[in-house]
DNA sequence: AGGGGATCCTGTTTGC
DNA sequence: TGCAAACAGGATCCCC
């Protein structure tokens, strides 16, 4: 599942492979993942041929191409989207869904989009080259130089959500999903139920620092794959069976402790915590049916 | 307004 | 053996 630095490998690799190409046609072999643009399938096609790629961009799990008119391509890779660089007589992916012929770079290929489960998507963003206005209200990610550190911790500590619900809210932080998410609180020692506005400023900031650090050693993994041929992405980056602590862990001891590590649902999905390094927050007294009302 | 749950997708795994 | 339910989950939508 792509999170953060699975998409940055993907830029890198787009980076180096299509920037100064030409897209001399696009071919649409599915429609959904191009739900997101106004102009519907024949009128992206239409309104991306013939533009040249100038840069490849990325803030949080977003990437976009910038185009040398202005206006931008821009991409989410879901849960199961993969950019994939190949050459012109490749045999199609089992589920590509999007390929952009390209002419005129260093290595010219076509550039293959390739998603499963079509969560994600593409779409031409007009005048976004800078900054794609759809992903305007996404917040910086923490390898963002520009990150604001205070006024994260600020904005999470007003809230009475749960601290995991926070981490994955985009407006707030970009780029961390479901497994960082889980790793990080494990690194922290701290419950995803936590609500924000009872951590402290300290914790809030150690967290995020994990965050930044489990992102960045993942990056490192998955940069081996700057230099192969295909820009590929499928969250097998090798990171997964070797430094998880908590995620997909249900039942095997922590790493830290020995205590069994915990699944619980979260969300339509799972989180993992040790609950003994990450005690479960005591509820605040609730009101029974039985319980006579404070006068 | 904030909180929390449902929904979209398809392929694989699990369970009866 | 076969079928159905569960599961994976990022972003968005909707209701309270």
């Amino acid at each position: 599942m792509p999170e953060l630095p699975e998409v940055e490998v993907v830029r890198a690799g787009l980076e180096r492979h299509v920037v100064g190409a030409r897209v001399v046609g696009v071919d649409v072999l599915h429609p959904r993942p191009l739900r997101r643009d106004a102009r519907g399938p024949e009128g992206f096609a239409a309104a991306l041929t013939g533009r040249t790629i100038a840069g490849a961009r990325r803030r949080g799990k977003y990437l976009w191409l910038p185009l040398d008119d202005g206006d931008a391509l821009l991409a989410h890779l879901g849960m199961s989207g993969q950019m994939l660089v190949q050459p012109g007589d490749a045999v199609p992916e089992k589920h590509l869904r999007v390929r952009l012929r390209l002419e005129g770079a260093a290595d010219a290929r076509n550039l293959h989009f390739v998603d499963q489960r079509m969560f994600g998507g593409l779409s031409l963003s007009e005048g976004g080259a800078a900054l794609p206005a759809e992903i305007a209200h996404i917040a910086r990610d923490p390898l963002d130089p520009d990150f604001d550190e205070d006024e994260f911790a600020a904005r999470v500590r007003r809230r009475a959500s749960g601290i995991k619900r926070q981490l994955l809210d985009q407006n707030l932080v970009s780029g961390v999903g479901n497994i960082y998410a889980d790793e990080a609180l494990w690194r922290a020692g701290i419950h995803g139920e936590r609500p924000g506005e009872r951590l402290t400023r300290t914790q809030v900031l150690a967290l995020l620092g994990h965050a930044r650090e489990v992102m960045t050693d993942a990056l490192a993994q998955g940069g081996t794959s700057f230099d192969a041929l295909y820009v590929n992405v499928n969250g097998e980056s090798g990171y997964f069976d070797r430094s998880l602590h908590a995620y997909g862990r249900a039942d095997e001891p922590c790493d830290r402790c020995g205590t069994a590590i915990r699944r619980v649902p979260f969300m339509n999905r799972s989180s993992y915590f040790c609950p003994a390094c990450q005690p479960v927050p005591r509820r605040r007294r609730v009101m029974t049916a039985g319980t006579a009302p404070l006068d």
